[in-house]
DNA sequence: TAACCAAAGCTAATCGTTTCGCTGCGACGG
DNA sequence: CCGTCGCAGCGAAACGATTAGCTTTGGTTA
């Protein structure tokens, strides 16, 4: 049975040293075609695959990467985890996912056996709330590089969307087709991409002096069913917004599916534009007027950083990354003009 | 630095065997109070962590569990994927993840991969295409259980849909609505779930006494795209049918799109039914007729009948386990009245 | 011919655990 | 009072690789 044949039976079979056999699987060291085929026979021979447990143990790493984010099921991360697997491959590493489900303290002790182990660092999409063992974490010499929402101020990598600007193009975009009361759907608190996205929403509106109403404001859970009821708060009020902001794309389907459901037409009762763009946003009728994040670079951009300061490329105090979004103008704010972000980036994927 | 915390270490520290340490922190075997305490003690002072990779290493077994799927972007294998950690993590297994892009020789080198990384069995969702190593894979002791397709035949525990039962539903669903030329737009040729669906939908037309006419069959690419082009394709024909079953969810969203796209309304025009339903497919106007797989399940049952193999809970041939679809019917197919299917499974998730 | 050197192989230590089997000791029954 | 038994604890051998450093061999040069 092949689980027996370690690297000591290959080297008896082809009666060479284990150092040789070594040497000629990982091309380390030069062996002279004569040992060279004889061991190359051998491994074939008796189907010999290395153990990589083994290897590790000895090297001193592991080669894999731990990948941590709150929920898998939501598109953006799924894209995500889709760019971090694939250049991860390219530099020959491997993944070891964990969901959070927004729970730090389910975040602590995912990371926690992730470094028991042994993966050689971690990307992570960072739960709302204190995350007081990442110092030390780091200060062990550890990597880690954030996604999504930063943790610069912490010691960590971070990349991510530059979310100010992306959320004050959606609503500069709302004013200029004359809304002037836009509601707000923000996301799960704690988070630091829901207070720049809130941010870029004010900034908007006070760089088109429309005074800031608190009634506007709501902060939703980050999912469907959150989109859903704060929606309709918002469309509850005794003046209504004309135009709403939904800050990411499950809370969008939601607003969109409320706005059907109550009669109203879209875009002429109300606009709405949502942040986070999808595949599928193109179906839903009136078309999705979206801010796109660059998913799928942030997952490349950090594995690429995560992998060099685990290699030693780089190294000194923490960066943060900002990427920028793009403004997508389709149908659900009732104009068809497009208009592209001050910015463009290539095309991910 | 905690990197050099061994457990060599705090045995030192507490002025006790290695062998000692061992036992108290894994509970193996009865330690006194006093040299507990200590041992504890020594731990946190030291801020021990046990390394994982050395541990699998002397005990052959790394409580890691391969992943291998196609892609996953599509929303079906991320809930499965949700479903795989969630239950895997419950028994103390983590996950180690791979894409494939629907290639069979990158499955290979990815099952090849986490081999070598000592997993201690995989979940896989096979891409067409031979699988000839799998019997070997299996005669050497390595388990593996597929996941939608099936792989019995191989050898392979497998556990996915009673997909010929639900597409014969979708079908007769069709059917009794009145529509006697139903296209199907079936997926990627050489999955059994294409197949075996394609299958339902002859089941239903033959039961029906209508027809076959080969002309209303297309195969996707089980993408978007594929949704489109083949969705057009049947539009186009010289008498094109008055209902479309779709047999995945990316498709179901091109084939709407196109429906849409052309000015055509549903179901006035032509009637829509799709296979795997999707949390916003409600959003769709109109809601989307589906029939919908227990997607959380078999991602569920699959990683238990996997763990249960590997710590021989469970032993002898390998299985197929059909779980059953449920009709959802929306709007559609133009009509509101609810039927479900014969068989009512448990929510998931 | 002797001294030296480079290249190829080998021996053995090491990575951090688990676990088998042994020792020493106090209790207990005959 | 002695043999036996059980229990805590220990020492050391694995697990399967990598790699530092040594040995051997044969060729070059003075």
């Amino acid at each position: 049975m092949s689980a027996t044949t370690t690297i000591r039976t290959v080297a008896v079979h082809a009666r060479v040293s284990v150092a040789t056999v070594s040497a000629v699987v990982n091309g380390t060291k030069p062996v002279s075609p004569e040992l060279t085929a004889r061991v190359r026979a051998s491994v074939s021979a008796l189907g010999y695959r290395p153990n990589n447990l083994a290897r590790s143990l000895k090297q001193q790493r592991s080669r894999i990467l731990g990948l941590v984010l709150s929920d898998i099921t939501n598109p953006f991360f799924t894209t995500l985890v889709r760019a971090v697997e694939d250049t991860a491959r390219t530099r020959g590493y491997t993944l070891l996912l964990g969901n959070t489900d927004e729970d730090v303290a389910k975040e602590e002790t995912y990371v926690e056996l992730l470094r028991s182990r042994q993966v050689d660092g971690l990307i992570l999409v960072a739960s709302a709330g204190e995350h007081a063992y990442l110092p030390e974490l780091l200060a062990a010499g550890f990597s880690v590089v954030c996604v999504d929402r930063s943790l610069v101020a912490l010691g960590a990598d971070s990349v991510l969307t530059d979310n100010v600007t992306g959320a004050r193009e959606a609503v500069a975009h709302l004013i200029t087709l004359g809304h002037r009361r836009v509601g707000i759907v923000a996301g799960l608190p704690g988070v630091t991409s829901t207070y720049q996205r809130l941010q870029g929403y004010h900034d908007a509106l006070t760089a088109a002096g429309i005074p800031a109403d608190t009634a506007l404001v709501r902060q939703g859970n980050s999912r469907i069913e959150g989109g859903v009821v704060e929606t309709a708060a918002l469309l509850d009020l005794p003046v209504p917004p004309t135009a709403l902001f939904v800050t990411n794309n499950l809370m969008t389907i939601g607003a969109m599916r409320t706005v059907l459901d109550r009669g109203l037409r879209c875009p002429e009762d109300i606009a709405l534009i949502g942040f986070d763009d999808f595949e599928w946003a193109s179906v839903f009728r009136p078309r999705l007027t979206t801010v796109r994040q660059p998913v799928y670079e942030i997952g490349e951009t950090a594995t690429r950083l995560l992998v060099d300061r685990i290699e030693r490329k780089r190294s000194g105090a923490a960066t943060e990354l900002l990427l920028h979004p793009t403004l997508v103008v389709r149908e659900s704010c009732g104009e068809t003009r497009t208009t592209m972000s001050s910015y463009a980036y290539k095309g991910g994927h």
